[in-house]
RNA sequence: GGAGAGGUGCCUGAGUGGCCGAAAGGGACAGUUUGCUAAACUGUUGUACUCGCAAGGGUACCGAGGGUUCGAAUCCCUCCCUCUCCGCCA
């Protein structure tokens, strides 16, 4: 969420960033936010009045009862009962302007980092960097979701029946990739200096809210109405709000985390093209980091988390690219996002592997996660996150990409952490 | 699922209508002392909003929301959460 007083004191900063996000009628919306916001302060500076000249009448009337002067302090209460009545409907306005104030603000997604890429579709995301050789495929090299069935490591059949579709059964050798392939995310992660986390799965609405998924995307997670819980789309949501109204100490910072979930998304209304197999799932494993970051720190790490990424994509032998996402394509809550997409040469096609960004001061500002700065105030850190690396996705890659006649080539990073190195 | 207890500041914990933004202890930080460490002593130590150039004010917050009252951490109502015991169970 942004800040009221940034908004306050970058009116016109915030407009024209704002815009590159493409946010409908920014400047209606802004100038309303502003003059709610001076309506809301001048009404909370008359209740305030009120409520001050009130408390002072009582501790008054409280002394002209101790000292026995009853008239005097009925003659004062008479005001009073005046102010009280006054200060009902004050407060009422002020609490109405708080709201609709709230409720516009939240609706806004965070500022873009100037070197955000104007755009609005995908096509104008910038590719920054780009590694690895395309592999050309033998005559008869198969999708992945026929190499799954073929080597039997994936089940979708039986997914749909026990759950629906989106939700894959894994199986033999195809289980223990999966499983080999977390661990070698999560000790990547530790030898990069982060803690490892397990966290629940499921997070109430208040996470939900810190890390901006709600109210923005209510209709993405799964609800669990009974209990009123969300299933995470995401650790970044459980591990994020570990922090929630926490003052963390400044020379803590960065704070590094790291953990494995299954991720779990609805993915509502994204059905058509380019979701067979393992490409978009309702339940799929990712390794995530996060870090805490102080603010003047958070792009030197940014950049350090990207190379993070790189390094994993490299071990795992695949070609890649980065893409600096366009004002247009990037999430919500996000100032600055590079995704990693691996091509997948069976599919001849990019698929996005790892969203890795920078927040500033966007969730921190909802999670009211803050350090006390050597001037002695608060102020708002940075959070971080990045897939590292989701599953599907690099599982698909690498089964497509290292597929011989003779079968599927493991490489030679993972062989120790799955027990094998060729799927046959 | 049944029964009970309780939610106060960084932590423990007192307060039960005005003198309470809140005792005391611990912790943390700073200073004194000290060859170093420890100990001791002294001091500081909540958050948010808001007014003000500033100095400095004001308001709110003792789980949340309502109510009673001139005045509520304290009394009343509703809700939420945590803990203990019993039951069930991985």
């Amino acid at each position: 969420m942004l800040q009221i007083n940034y908004i306050r004191e970058n009116t016109a900063d915030v407009k024209k960033r704002l815009a590159k996000k493409h946010v409908k009628d920014v400047d209606q919306i802004i100038d309303s936010i502003i003059s709610l916001d001076e309506q809301k302060r001048a009404a909370q500076l008359q209740l305030e009045k009120n409520l001050a000249e009130g408390n002072q009448l009582a501790k008054q009337i409280g002394e002209l009862m101790k000292t026995g002067k009853k008239e005097e302090a009925e003659s004062i209460k008479a005001r009073t009962v005046e102010l009280k009545e006054s200060s009902k409907s004050v407060e009422e306005k002020v609490k109405n302007l708080e709201d609709e104030l709230f409720s516009v603000l939240v609706t806004l997604p965070n500022l873009p980092n100037e070197i955000v890429p104007e755009g609005k579709t995908p096509e104008e995301n910038l590719n920054v960097f780009q590694q690895g050789e395309i592999p050309k495929l033998y005559e008869g090299a198969l999708p992945h979701w026929e190499l799954a069935s073929k080597y039997n490591l994936i089940d979708f059949e039986l997914g749909n029946k026990i759950t629906g579709a989106g939700f894959p059964v894994y199986k033999g050798k195809g289980a223990r990739l999966q499983r080999g392939m977390i661990n070698f995310f999560l000790d990547e992660a530790m030898k990069a200096g982060y803690t490892e986390i397990m966290p629940p799965l499921l997070v109430n609405a208040d996470s939900g809210f810190g890390t901006g998924q709600l109210p923005d995307k209510e209709g993405q997670m799964y609800h669990v109405g009974v209990d009123d819980l969300y299933l995470i789309p995401t650790a970044e949501v459980p591990i994020t709000n570990l922090y929630r109204d926490v003052i963390v100490k400044e020379e803590d910072l960065p704070i590094k985390n790291t953990g494995y979930t299954p991720c779990f998304r609805r993915e509502a209304g994204s059905y058509g093209a380019h979701v067979r197999g393992l490409n978009r799932l309702h339940q799929f494993d990712k390794v995530e980091i996060v870090q805490i970051a102080h603010p003047e720190k958070s792009y030197e790490l940014l950049d350090e988390m990207v190379n993070h990424v790189k390094g994993l994509l490299e071990k795992l032998e695949l070609p890649y690219r980065i893409l600096r996402l366009c004002g247009g394509d990037m999430s919500f809550a996000s100032a600055l996002t590079y995704d990693f997409e691996t091509y997948s040469a069976a599919q001849e096609r990019w698929l996005e592997v790892s969203s890795t960004s920078n927040f500033e001061n966007f969730q921190s500002n909802r999670l009211k996660c803050r350090f006390k700065g050597k001037d002695g105030k608060n102020h708002l850190v940075h959070t971080l996150n990045g897939s590292a690396l989701a599953l599907p996705r690099i599982v698909a890659t690498l089964l497509e990409n290292h597929q011989t006649p003779e079968g599927i080539k493991i490489p030679k990073a993972l062989v120790p952490y799955v027990g094998f190195d060729m799927i046959n």
